[in-house]
DNA sequence: AGCGTAAGTATCACGATATAATACTTAGTG
DNA sequence: CACTAAGTATTATATCGTGATACTTACGCT
């Protein structure tokens, strides 16, 4: 897996800044589940050694991106991580077109409404609305997910020129969030192959159970998608053919209505 | 300013690691303004020589944190940016026991909704609800905002300790957004007083002409507030009559409902 | 309580690694 | 098409990050 051109990270390579690459290291060992490190966990959780793990957090505390508790003496992500989310939806031009659209189509519903965009192998969601109470990590923009498991990234799949399609359908990963989520590549592919024809899917107990979502593609005509908006609602309250009458028709056009920009620079990465 | 504290910035101090604050600079040159840098621009906005910032900017792009436009050779935040935003959403429990709250709120009264957190003499918008069209900067969390110049602010301040609020209405910085932002030191410091008594904020034109902001803080009883819920709506279909009966008892009745968990380590920096 | 251990903090001599000057290559302009 | 500015690559040097060690504080156990 590791290259050796010029710019590949670590041996002697003179661009390539280690000290801010072991920093980085630390930011990353915060997520769902470790919201409130102590250096010795932050020392486990990166790999470097105590001396290392207390130099770059004490760094990161004095530059203000770790908050410490004195108490605890517990590291956590500070506001500066809610000001560079900030920063990165300036620079994503398709939010800001997106988001009058989405606000018009989550009144129009009156369910969740997300915008996600695609991040190599996973979607991300960039946006999102929500209107019914749901769990906390449907609530919150950033979470990142297998492309695969998520209707999202199945439309954006089926936008896709067949050789890639294939090519992602056999090695992105999978996660079986639910007993119901779909492993089975095959399967997934059907789907997908469903998507190209209809312009839209519907998947349901895939993240959750008994939550059913639905996505439609934003893409230039004949251009492949990058991103995608989608909706999630109650298996319960919404079976298929609810959906198809109330949901599609808004979710579509507002997809649709959500076109590149004509220079677009977007596809990130 | 800078002190000479065992853990002071700078000089040689073997608590700091000066590469890794270096790098984050690169971070921090992105804003609103400033959102696909060239390598000549992050080097004049960041104060680093041209080789410097070519080794981390390099660094940042090989981690993942800065996406390259290969045409234009500019950098831009990545999706990475958003995954910490998402990290950081979790570490603060105070949005996971605000969220299904704040959702209630947006629907009973059809405008949007925030939750703001004291961010030193600042307050940074935590989680936005827009349910019509706004501005963009107002629909997407991370913003921060001189604490004096917002309604969210000011509420908190009107909690504080007699003497800790004098200090902050002498000290902390205000910025003229709009011609009819208060700059009167005196006038802001007449409608904190105000909200001693009354628990809320309605305040006009600050941020943007003809939008009325109202905001009510989050306290346990007898504590000072370090978050408020808040709502922002056009001044010409809501005067504060209207307002007073139809928006303030519910987000009332919202901050309330959220008061911080009993062994909170929150009041964060 | 008071010991014992683990976690956090501070110090320092060493040399690996970041540095910045320089040269090379590419892109955009008149 | 030449000129200039911007981006990229290379290298010798000493700065600055390193990690071992010692000190201090917090916490759990009998």
């Amino acid at each position: 897996m590791t290259s050796d051109s010029p710019h590949a990270p670590g041996k002697q390579n003179t661009l390539y800044v280690g000290a801010l690459a072991k920093g980085l290291r630390l930011l990353h060992a915060f997520d769902e589940s470790h919201t409130r490190l102590s250096l010795s966990e932050l020392s486990e959780r990166t790999g470097l050694d105590k001396s290392a793990t207390q130099r770059f957090a004490n760094t990161l505390h004095l530059e203000g991106m770790l908050d410490k508790d004195p108490r605890t003496r517990r590291y956590s992500p500070s506001h500066a991580w809610l000001q560079m989310a900030y920063a990165y939806y300036w620079s994503d031009t398709l939010v800001a077109r997106a988001m009058p659209r989405l606000i018009e189509l989550s009144q129009q519903i009156g369910e969740t409404v997300n915008l996600a965009e695609l991040s190599e192998d996973h979607i991300i969601y960039v946006s999102r609305l929500p209107c019914k109470r749901t769990h906390f990590a449907a609530s919150i923009a950033g979470r990142r997910l297998p492309a695969l498991s998520t209707s999202a990234g199945r439309v954006m799949l089926s936008t896709f020129p067949e050789a890639e399609r294939q090519e992602a359908l056999q090695n992105w990963p999978l996660h079986p969030y639910t007993p119901r989520t779909t492993l089975d590549r095959g399967k997934i592919a059907d789907m997908v192959a469903q998507a190209v024809e209809q312009g839209y899917v519907i998947s349901h107990h895939e993240m959750i159970l008994n939550e059913t979502s639905i996505a439609a593609p934003v893409r230039s005509p004949g251009q492949t998608a990058f991103a995608a908006v989608q909706c999630s609602v109650s298996s319960y309250s919404w079976p298929e053919e609810r959906i198809r009458e109330e949901i599609l028709p808004y979710l579509q056009d507002t997809a649709n209505s959500i076109s590149p920009a004509p220079d677009s620079p977007e596809p990130r990465g």
